[in-house]
DNA sequence: TTGTAGGCGTTATCAA
DNA sequence: TTGATAACGCCTACAA
């Protein structure tokens, strides 16, 4: 079956090539009879036209893409549906795009902006230590969103949408400490993270200086290299050996729900209880956390709400309303079964 | 910024276009001097090649491409990670396709057959109620995975890879059965549903017609049409209607582990224990059914084997190896604490 | 309202 | 080993 073009249509038609591409493209200059005619002829041979023909010829677009690391993370989940929702709300096209774990968001960008003429892009997860010139390469509007950045990008020039996790981490700390415990266990990143990880560590470390609870080394637990970071399993693992090591602690923050979930998996594997033997909490405020069994102690964050003020900057800049901005959301420490006041 | 092209580019390094599309593009016949030369000043001036241009020149490619109706389904992570790394196996590159809930699967692939010149294509998840005409428009290989087919379809000239829905719950309602229930109750997909949904109910009805079990509409719960399908909030909506209408059950099984889950919180909150009061049972085999408290007995499909299995039935295709095949994979009924034998 | 023709940025053929 | 040049399939002045 050969593959069929514009002029063939053109040709069936009995019109020229540009009248059928006016009728495709919802030209107002065209004779609503040639139009509807031509429209049949292409339903009847099944016509597509070819993107890439399409986008190579165009100068402009309408559509907007979201970059992902991380497609499958949970966490994402109804962000994407939120994006799909807001772009479409613009009269925009949405594409989604998925950036592999060895590729460079940037890469992947600067291809997509040129193949598909793209207006904007939303940057979904990952870490997110360019030069500010390798940015400069993007020469399109863009927002960060829920991406940790080293703080010497701050004010650097573009926009974001994130929460402060190292305050937030603090908060959850902050709240283990007030209710009476004091040997509280963190599972965090592996060592060589530079992300949230390494943000929500720092907000563990700070509310224990604030409580003036010193400082445990046998207690800052490690996700595993050779494991899913971040992953239910991870966090059984890492639980495990903690148990195992007969270390005492009275309550454990993982780092993220899911860690959190694994965590607790174990605990109950070894006979234990939570809250009444270790109280447990998380950090994201995924669904699971509050249907799990204890249900989870966590920070929430406003997903939904990051989502659409992501978008909302992103037009603004595209239209020129406004400039770049940095917007920190709150989250919400999410207090639940998993843990409970020290007796 | 003007967009640079390879015409920038040869002009640059003082050679023709040809030149320094042979550099780029790995050919055998040209002189190591200058594509170095040529490489060099590509890097100098973040030289990008645009995609449309190449794929509307191009009249092959090795690339495969994965569609997925409802890319943030748990079920589907790790399927995901398989076919990147399958793909990859054997030398082509992979792209990762979201198809939004409005749009039409086949529809999608078209366009992308002829944007990208794909060699393949693996389906993943949605119906697929589509005509052979249809899909014959789709004239390169392709695998429908995990994707439930009415049975007209069967042997219908192309291949598939699936676990059988119906056998699979009459073994969930079978083993209930056996374990002295009596009042199994089952959250089903909405009334119109064509999918997965009418297979496992079938299944159900089944299993019941075998150990003489007379049918109770009232223990036909159908998910709520206005939240979305198959997550934990409608199990949870759902049970917890079930339990306020006083109907009495003793097992209760939800079609996917996710509804499960909520229905395991349902009882919960209304003061239930599982399995003692209420015993619960899924279907799919994710991680969170393992690491739930109770853990949850479940249907676990091979979503490893599954995803892999696909991408070989599909390079068997592209290469001619072999015709079209339809693999039905044996799920396993994996009892955990959700269920016990009722005394 | 319609058709002709040029060009979008590449790759590939063919001479040189 | 290299460089012109003709496609690839579409859109869009511009002319009719």
């Amino acid at each position: 079956m050969e593959t069929i073009t514009i002029k063939d249509i053109a040709r069936l038609s009995g019109v020229g090539v540009s009248t059928v591409s006016r009728a495709m493209n919802n030209h107002p200059d065209i004779n609503e009879e040639t139009k509807a005619k031509i429209m049949e002829i292409i339903k009847e041979y099944n016509y597509v036209p070819n993107n890439s023909a399409r986008n190579l010829k165009r100068s402009q677009s309408r559509t907007i893409a979201v970059l992902i690391k991380g497609i499958s993370n949970p966490f994402f989940s109804k962000m994407i549906t939120v994006f799909e929702g807001e772009v479409q709300k613009k009269k925009y096209s949405f594409i989604l795009q998925q950036v592999k774990e060895q590729e460079d968001e940037i890469d992947v960008a600067i291809e997509l902006i040129k193949e598909k003429r793209l207006k904007g892009i939303v940057f979904l997860g990952g870490f997110f230590t360019h030069s500010k010139e390798k940015l400069k390469q993007l020469n399109i509007p863009f927002v960060l969103s829920t991406i940790s950045l080293t703080e010497k990008f701050e004010d650097a020039g573009y926009s974001t949408v994130a929460v402060d996790d190292v305050k937030e981490s603090y908060k959850m700390v902050d709240y283990l400490c007030g209710i009476g415990h004091q040997k509280i266990a963190i599972i965090a990143a592996s060592e060589d993270d530079e992300s949230i990880g390494k943000l929500r560590l720092e907000g563990y470390e700070k509310a224990l200086k604030k409580h003036q609870i010193s400082w445990d080394s046998k207690l800052i637990c490690r996700m595993k290299p050779d494991i899913e970071s971040y992953s239910m399993e991870n966090g059984y693992a890492v639980t495990k050996e903690l148990l195992e090591s007969g270390k005492e602690f009275t309550a454990l923050y993982a780092i993220s729900d899911s860690v959190a979930i694994g965590a607790c998996k174990a605990i109950f594997d070894a006979g234990g209880r939570v809250p009444e033997d270790y109280c447990v909490a998380g950090f994201d405020g995924l669904d699971i956390a509050y249907y799990y069994q204890p249900s989870i102690t966590t920070i929430r964050q406003p997903v939904e709400e990051m989502a659409r003020e992501s978008i909302h900057i992103l037009f603004d800049i595209i239209r020129k309303k406004a400039p770049e901005r940095n917007i920190i959301f709150p989250a919400e420490l999410v207090i639940r079964q998993s843990t409970r006041k020290l007796q």
